[in-house]
DNA sequence: ACTCAACTTTCAGTTACCTTTCAATTACAA
DNA sequence: TTGTAATTGAAAGGTAACTGAAAGTTGAGT
């Protein structure tokens, strides 16, 4: 983790480093926006902290001129006065959050630890089986980089089947999972399932195997 | 775009109601942090606006709890006083910003479009895909250099369809995210809303891809 | 070689989605 | 207020995709 820090006071600068540091934050310090921007140019941060009165740029151009360079990065605007037009100007141009001075170092932390929590908070719902990929909330299966196109039934058995990654799931609990109480298929209908998705998958190194009289798996060849 | 509102002052309950339709959010207002909360329980918001001073329960406490049902959504409190303990606190709690009474209702406008473009991962006000455009400041849609004229229901199904950047909707979220709690429409409105926009697609590159058992997704043909 | 589980194909019934119509509602202008 | 236009969504009928029973074929294991 590291921040950018671009402030003019030496002192409010050395207060958010230290803050920074008890958060396990490195960072560098400009005093400057072209400074700043310049170390922007050469390295990746996690975090910026800007101060919108600097004695060489307007804080917004800064602003600006970062977001277009490192579009992801949270920024956190740190300043004295803000006019209403300000904050809504610097919020439209993807500021993430303001503090207004003087601040406590705890609520810094606390802001500083939510932006953090928001940007991390894509979780992974990706389970991928050789050139299979499928999508746990979308529900969409991808075959190396095409979309592989199936009907609910099927889409329903090879979820059951990368779940179980590479163990045998018999015909039996197969269908269990996929008709409910007054659905009344035959075991059987399993057996077509099967069939039609190994038709979809043939051309991909990912296969359902047979173990006779067990049920039913997915190997990679 | 659908907002929970918990204030129990009616008065600014309105008025955030009215700015969050000015900017085509959809809302659902309770009084009190319990109703709130149970609101939480059935339906999933993009946004909760919660007020700190509840008549029935601490607004903290509302916090923590609708962070459990549903953690990914971004929270605006407004608030007449809050001490530093309890903005810190709120933070920790997963609130996303703060807004202090009285505020002015572009300023209210302008955090709740930031807090979006955070978490739609969006950083600018444009959303492009293939020749349609879409302002989210102006909720103004254009095919290649002509305006696309939709009516408010369209307006929100499209803008629905392009946060998901390509991403398959189902027709039951999409109702969820367009209809509020006292509204009571089938869900098969759906489909002629998507019969309709399909219809002033038609003449552009952008398609509405039908993903049987599944819903809805944008596409470029 | 025999047996039976598994495979494959066919096809009618079902379901999900599409499309049009129209009455009710809402928005808005006069 | 009244009149007019735009918007909305319920109803109904159509279409294409999905489903799974039936029946015949294949092939692994004994």
């Amino acid at each position: 983790m590291k921040a950018l820090v671009i402030e003019d006071n030496e002192e409010i600068a050395d207060c958010i480093q230290q803050s920074l540091q008890h958060m396990n934050i490195t960072s560098d310090h400009f005093p400057l926006g072209k400074l700043g921007l310049s170390a922007a140019d050469v390295s990746q941060y996690n975090l910026l902290i800007l101060d919108l009165n600097l004695p060489d740029m307007d804080g917004l151009s800064v602003l600006e001129r970062f977001k277009k360079i490192q579009p992801d990065t949270p920024v956190l605007i740190v300043s004295a006065r803000i006019t209403v037009e300000a904050r809504v100007k610097g919020l439209d141009l993807g500021a993430d959050d303001y503090l207004i001075k003087p601040f406590q170092l705890a609520e810094l932390e606390a802001r500083v630890r939510a932006l953090f929590r928001r940007t991390a908070n894509e979780r992974c719902t990706q389970i991928k089986f050789g050139h299979l990929a499928f999508n746990q909330n979308t529900k969409e299966y991808w075959l190396k980089d095409q979309p592989l196109e199936l009907t609910p039934r099927e889409r329903s058995v090879l979820e059951l089947l990368l779940r179980k990654n590479g163990r045998v799931m018999s015909k039996k609990s197969i269908a269990d999972h996929i008709f409910n109480f007054d659905d009344e298929a035959d075991i059987s209908s399993i057996e077509i399932y099967i069939h039609r998705l190994r038709k979809k998958l043939s051309k991909c190194n990912v296969a359902i195997t047979t173990k006779r009289g067990l049920g039913y798996l997915l190997t990679q060849t």
